[in-house]
DNA sequence: TAAATAATGAACATAATGTTGTTTATTTAT
DNA sequence: ATAAATAAACAACATTATGTTCATTATTTA
């Protein structure tokens, strides 16, 4: 009794996360039945139930894979101090969209199709936002703000996300550096003076 | 042969509708059954297929119903130049949280809840998306623009949901009036500037 | 090579969908 | 007021997917 895995399960697993995801990108998360990725997968799908709950215990699972492989890529992230923010938030912009442009079929399937999976996209929210929120913490301490730290954290990850999907949704028109500047100066100075639009008081 | 429908059918879709929305808040969207409808609704299981196609067809007839009375309120909102954007967001963001607050269950089930309904957001920011753009042709003009001009729209409208889906999960924690303006200040200054946080080139 | 265990295959119970055809009840138009 | 039109009810059916059980076969590990 040691502490591998029987090969046989790992051969298993594998077949049923590539059935899965070429299913997902072929007609959508909905529309697969467990028979349709034991087919693929030619496996029995008894066997299926030997590994997964159900579907969406699957779906969960590969999710999770796929996205802590993001969350190391952004926790890697430095953090920039003075004026941290600015150039954190592009950094981390930029970060994401690289690993993106690396997995974009996925993503694609994921954030913008029309069966798309929107807790994909709630885990994604979830990482980023744990990410800025570390990084506030560190550079704020604890000056009081002029508005709700919860309703900023909620702003700056909503855009985030906005322009992260637009991104993908367009098919990637800027290069991933250009599209996190232009959000992190958005961001840091509003959009009418990032669009060069005199703003009077 | 006359214009009026039967009061038979009225009477039947009424039913149907207000057993749907029940229904969703009872147990999510994803859980019911068309049985579930007709049972709540007093109807036979036919008589659902006589009105609607299957279970999204009746979503779809549902969600556009009451978005609709959104979109008129949104429509109605005057756009106030000089600087228009800042003010006009605030307006939208104001009108659209009070008519939030008027619905809330019906909001929070299909917005925040475990099984909320992603479509239902789609549609709710392509409202904002429509608003906001036809004050962006009223005020712009065609001037250049340091930024594409489709980023800046789907950062506003990503921020804007984002803000109206944290005010919504978290209880309607201030006023409508004070969420649309902390909204305003940091779309129109940036996150910083509007926090109270000193800016350093 | 024996013991452990993963995968298969077949069967079954359950539940939901969507359709068809007939009958009953209600409504509208004359 | 009544006949014609039609909506709703009722019952039956075919289809499809889910999830479980159990005996058998094959593979892997120790």
């Amino acid at each position: 009794m040691n502490g591998k895995t029987d090969l046989r399960v790992l051969r298993t697993r594998q077949s049923i996360r590539m059935a899965f995801y070429e299913l997902i990108e072929e007609k959508g998360y909905e529309a697969i039945t467990i028979q349709d990725i034991a087919d693929r997968a030619m496996i029995n799908r008894n066997t299926f139930y030997l590994h997964h709950q159900n579907k969406p215990d699957l779906l969960d699972t590969c999710m999770d894979e796929l996205l802590s492989e993001l969350k190391n890529a952004v926790v890697l992230c430095p953090f920039n101090m003075s004026p941290f923010h600015i150039s954190t938030l592009e950094t981390v912009m930029q970060t994401v969209l690289e690993h993106i442009s690396r997995n974009t079929t996925f993503y694609y399937a994921m954030l913008i199709e029309e069966n798309r999976i929107y807790q994909f996209r709630a885990k994604m929210e979830n990482i980023i936002k744990d990410k800025l929120n570390e990084g506030w913490i560190l550079a704020q301490g604890n000056s009081p703000l002029a508005l709700s730290k919860e309703l900023l954290l909620e702003y700056l990850v909503s855009s985030f996300m906005g322009i992260v999907m637009w991104w993908i949704k367009n098919d990637l028109p800027l290069p991933a550096g250009e599209a996190a500047s232009q959000f992190s100066r958005i961001v840091a100075y509003g959009h009418l003076k990032a669009a060069g639009i005199a703003v009077g008081e």
